[in-house]
DNA sequence: TCAAAAGTGTTGTGTGTACACCCATGT
DNA sequence: ACATGGGTGTACACACAACACTTTTGA
């Protein structure tokens, strides 16, 4: 079997994170540093290790060049078109991963000369083929919010209900039914009525809720 | 960017190729020749050329190694555990496909001692990774039936009712409600009744249908 | 005439959707 | 007292599941 003999790809891996700020859904970019595409914003990502796991490189490239901890990460897709960087062939593994607008702190490091949260619906141009994945993440998070409880964990550990809506409604892209949003949402028994109330402005507060970790894992397929 | 001085994992993609044959659902399966797992049965694969896409590489060591030629690949994940492979690492991108039960004879090729057909619920021992492949594959199939039409392309051009019915009840092993079947698999109107009947015994024959190939792209999600 | 699979409708149950008003609070 | 978002119930349409008998053929 060939190991040295012939000529290998690359493999990278480049993380998708997904989070909701100032009432849009944003993916976390950086900046490059060095060509090809320099100074254009790209995924955090980078080259697999020989020993590495897959999704262990991918969590250390996000951590190295961003500074983010993510807890779960999901593998997305392998993009390998032999184009994809014009260097040389690399085949990269994406992963998607999703975070709650209080954790979203940056720590730019050394990789990277800048990483910043980007409106998925204005991004700009991306290093690669880094939009094609963006966008195959974003219909994946789309139809993930149909089936498992992703959304959920866009929000802080305590969140409203309204909130919950919201992210819905973004992600989506349509408005949904505030009663029937909430029958079915609460007819899951994931939530639980979480102590205290959330003032917002010169009306009724709203009531806060948290998620039961413990039925998460049953009711996805996946878990996120 | 690292090109020589970083090692760089092998690359390859596995093909689990699915059928429909005597009763039960089987999987495609090659001989290995070489160590590791010498004599072993392995799934087909074998690594990626350095200009050539991914997919590309899926179908052709699929031909290479059983004369099995398929239109349709879908990619299933990607497996890169840094030990799969005793010898170094290797990370494979694995695909899966059906074919009908009329197109699956078998060519054995260089690569390959032998090929064969294996039911699904009783393989033998497989090198590598493979049984925990297959088992994946075998979720995805399960769950695309719910929502996609990739049952169908498990028969040839043109087939019964009963017969679409069989392969849904073999790939979920529950038996389905005959009366119920019908209506919903009808109502989708992606079948055409074919020309002709098929006497099939000692009883009415039954009425032929054949797909609608127009309707499928719009139908599914993903294309198979 | 018998055996064996093909073919065919109705009813109840649950799920999703449309829709409008009162409640609690801050200013 | 008024503006603002929080919170609640009902009715209808539709999808899904359960269920049994007649038809057509070959032997």
């Amino acid at each position: 079997m060939p190991s040295t003999e012939f000529p290998r790809p690359g493999v990278t891996a480049d993380v998708i994170l997904f989070t909701l700020s100032r009432g849009t859904l944003r993916v976390l970019l950086v900046r490059r540093r060095n060509p090809p595409h320099r100074g254009r914003w790209a995924l955090p990502g980078g080259f697999v290790e020989i020993d590495e796991p897959l999704e262990d490189a991918a969590r250390r490239e996000l951590r190295e060049e961003t500074g983010v901890a993510v807890k779960a990460l999901e593998q997305l897709y392998t993009f390998g078109d032999p184009r994809r960087d014009p260097r040389s062939r690399v085949i990269t593994v994406a992963y998607f991963a999703l975070i709650d607008s209080e954790r979203l702190r940056l720590r730019p490091a050394s990789d990277a000369a800048d990483a910043s949260w980007h409106p998925v619906f204005r991004l700009p141009r991306l290093a690669f083929d880094h939009r094609e994945i963006v966008g195959v993440a974003l219909r994946r998070l789309r139809a993930k919010l149909a089936y498992s409880t992703v959304g959920f964990h866009l929000l802080p550990e305590r969140f409203t209900l309204t909130e919950l809506q919201r992210v819905y409604e973004i992600i989506l892209r349509r408005r949904l039914d505030k009663r029937n949003f909430r029958r079915s949402v609460l007819s899951l028994n994931l939530l639980r009525p979480a102590s205290g109330s959330r003032k917002n402005g010169a009306h009724r507060p709203a009531r806060l809720y948290s998620f039961r970790r413990s039925r998460t894992m049953i009711l996805e397929g996946q878990i996120i």
